[in-house]
Order: C-alpha cells, then structure tokens, then sequence
DNA sequence: CCTCACAATTTAACGTCGTTAAGCTGACTT
DNA sequence: AAGTCAGCTTAACGACGTTAAATTGTGAGG
C-alpha cells in the first residue's frame, strides 16, 4: 500500500471554512474572527488570506456551507403547500444552527448550494404559472421573510436565555406611563408559549396568496 | 435681563444623538464611529461614555431621533389602506436617509418614536377587529417586511452606483454552467427600471390581506 | 545530488475600533 | 476660601481586519 501524504498538511478553502463553522457553532457570530478560525486550524490568521481575500469573502463562502446540509422534503402535490413546507424547513434549518442569520446583514450571497436552492424555488414558482420576473420577486420577498423572522425569533430566544433584557425593561417601563395603552394590551402576548410556528406559517400563507393572485387567469 | 448662560459649553445626549446623525448621513454607517462623533461635537471620544453606556445604547437612540420626524398622513377610511400607506410613508422615510436599515440588525428597538408609532399601528389593526395578540404580531410582521425591503432595495441601490458588484459577476459566471436554468430566465429581470414601488406595495398587500384573515368573522 | 522556484505559512507590524482608568478643570456649594 | 463633583481630557488596553516581509518546505530541472 502506498505511504500515506508525503504533503505537510495543507490549507485549502474547505477545511477553512469547516473550521469558521466549529468557531460559529461554538463562540456565535461574535467570536468569529479571522485569529479564531485561524486557532482553530492550529495557524497564524494570515495563513487564511492566501486562501480567502477577506473575511466577507470567508463569511459569504461559510453561508453557503451551513446550507449544503439542508435538502427540502416535498410532497408535490400543490406547489403552495411545497413553498410553505419549504419555507418551514429553512427556518429550522437557520434556526438549528447557532447565528447563521447574522451572517446576513445585506442583500443576497451567491454560492453553489444557495443558486440550487434558488432554483428549485423558481423552478415550482415558475411551473405554477407565474411569469420569470414574478416568480423571481416572489422568492426574494419570501427569502426574506423568513430570514427576518428568524434574526427575530433567535433574538428572542437569545433573550429568554440570558433571563432578562433591557429592551424589555423598557418598554415596560414606557409602557407603565400609560401613554401607549394599545401597546399595554399587547406586550403581554409577546411572552412565552405562543404558537410561533402557527404565526410563522401563517404569515408565510400570506405571502403565498399574494403569489397566487401573480399567476395570469384563465 | 438674565446674562446668557455662564456654563460652559455642555454636551447632552440630544447634542450627541444629532452629531451622530450628521456623521451618519455623512459618512454612512461603516464611519459611524465614537471617535468620529464626538470630532463632530469637538470632543474626545470618551466624551461621550458620560452620556451613553456605550455604542449600542447611541445607536439605539440614534434610530429612534431618526423616526422623529416620520408622521404618517391617513385618509382614515379603510384600515387596509391606511396601514399600507403607513408601509409605505415609512419605506420612503427609511431609504430618505443613509443606512439607517442598517442600525437595526437585531431584534425591536425601543423609543419613545418608535413607540409612539408602534402605538398607533395597533390603535388601527385593533380597531378593525384584531385581537391585541394578533394585532402585535401582525405589527412585527409587517414592520420587519419593510425593514427587510429597504436594506434588500438599499444594497441594491448602493451596488448600482458604484456601477458593478462581484455579486452579480458571480451570479452570472454560476449561471453561465446552465445548471440553473430558471435562475437564468429570472436575473435579468433584477435589472433597472422594475416597477419596485409596485412590488413593494404588492407584498405589503400580501401581508394586509392575511392580517384581514385574523379578525374574527361575524 | 544540487539548486532553484515557488507555494504556503510565519513573524511582525500597522491602523482602527470600542472601551476603561486616571487625571484635570472649572463652576457650584458651604 | 475651601471643597465637591460633574464633565471633560489624556493615556492606554486589548482586539480586530489586514498587509508586508521573511521563512519554510517541497517538487522540478540540470
């Protein structure tokens, strides 16, 4: 049998960006900089740049990555139910790992397992009925929504992790003035116990009606 | 009459939110620093740590000064077409002014304008028959679709002036593959001279129609 | 076998950021 | 006149992204 590598152990983008996932998993969208990830290879942190520019290229190149694992279960019955199901399984795929919504901040990342996710929207979009440009808007707005939600719904859960938060205090506080009663009848709901998968789904059943209405009658 | 105040030239919190926001229409948000606004007051940077615990806490404020001077103009006959004119008012307001989508990657922030304006979306969704629950996630909702809409239409604009992006480049080499077929038939359409008021205002409608499913028949 | 080239990494450093600690200063109080 | 203390300055810390230059090891050419 042969000898095994006679390489010294090499870099390559891969491997740095499956060590920029441990680091995100572990220390969260904060602790993810450029000497950790490097540490985490056991490398000085300007190894990385003879295989990433920078580090929007690494973070865009990391988003990319946490999305090869997510494949979408379909039934294929009725392509709404298909978007809607799609929708759910994305934001527990963001959801089930650690702050891969902040990963998002601007507009849209371009990478191999985001354009086959992209396409496979498009390609139920499109087969409904609804003309390119349509279903192309139709897809960005669910996108993000989804996201939106998520950043949202992470927050919270962030917040309920760490027991108390500021913003909360606030509000209530503002609230106690009696100046926003409208506001005082609904800070109650945004407690625990919810059904935040019903208002998620629910939302996104909005959306998907007013993609309907784009498809040309007859 | 009383002499002009003998105190010596004092910061506030209002005088520092201000300077913020000149920097930040100056600079935009990347030269949004604290040594940047306290050079605007004249002032050494830890300055400003008298009146703000840190950059968080100005930039929360600073969001908050900033929807200051948004008043919403209503008509006050249908709850649909006021709430989606509101979207709209604030859409406009938010791309008005540099980066100031981007101040909010988090979760809600809290201030006196922006409570004052969470205060009345909900006067109007209660008022039309939804529950206080329904009505504050229906605000949530449709305040993160138009937060979302501006940073997405924000990028895009900003991209466009500074005449390419290796976005789109990349998007376009991945499309050249043909693996993509319907993304194909759909990047064009991202092009100039959308009708984006009318895709704004669609899905905004989208939204309205599904808050229109939550009241309570009868 | 030697040497050259060059890919891949280290060392060192720069400039910037948010933030903290400690010192100064001048207006108010007593 | 002395003291207090709010409100600022000066100085500095540690961390960040990033760059330049030096260094190492490996494979190819003579």
């Amino acid at each position: 049998m042969p000898p095994p590598a006679k390489v010294r152990p090499q870099l390559s983008p891969d491997l740095v960006v499956d060590a920029a996932a441990k680091v995100l998993e572990r220390d969260g969208f904060d602790g993810l900089t450029m000497r950790a990830v490097a540490a985490e290879l056991k490398v000085q942190a300007p190894a990385l740049y003879w295989h990433f520019p920078n580090k929007d290229a690494l973070q865009v190149a990391l988003y990319d990555h946490l999305m090869a694992d997510l494949v979408f279960e379909l039934e294929g019955r009725d392509w709404r139910e298909d978007i809607s199901r799609m929708a759910q399984q994305l934001r527990r795929h963001l959801l089930a790992r650690r702050d891969v919504a902040r990963l998002l901040p601007h507009g849209f990342f371009v990478g191999p397992n985001i354009m086959a996710q992209a396409e496979m929207i498009l390609a139920i979009l499109m087969r409904a009925g609804l003309a390119p440009k349509d279903a192309g808007y139709a897809m960005s707005t669910g996108f993000s929504y989804v996201v939106t939600w998520v950043i949202g719904e992470a927050d919270l859960i962030a917040r309920r992790a760490t027991g108390h938060d500021g913003n909360d205090e606030l509000a209530q506080a503002m609230v106690a003035t009696g100046a926003y009663p409208h506001f005082a009848q609904v800070i109650g709901s945004f407690e625990v116990g919810g059904d935040v998968d019903g208002q998620f789904v629910f939302g996104m059943n909005c959306l998907i009606a007013g993609f309907e209405q784009l498809i040309p009658k007859g």
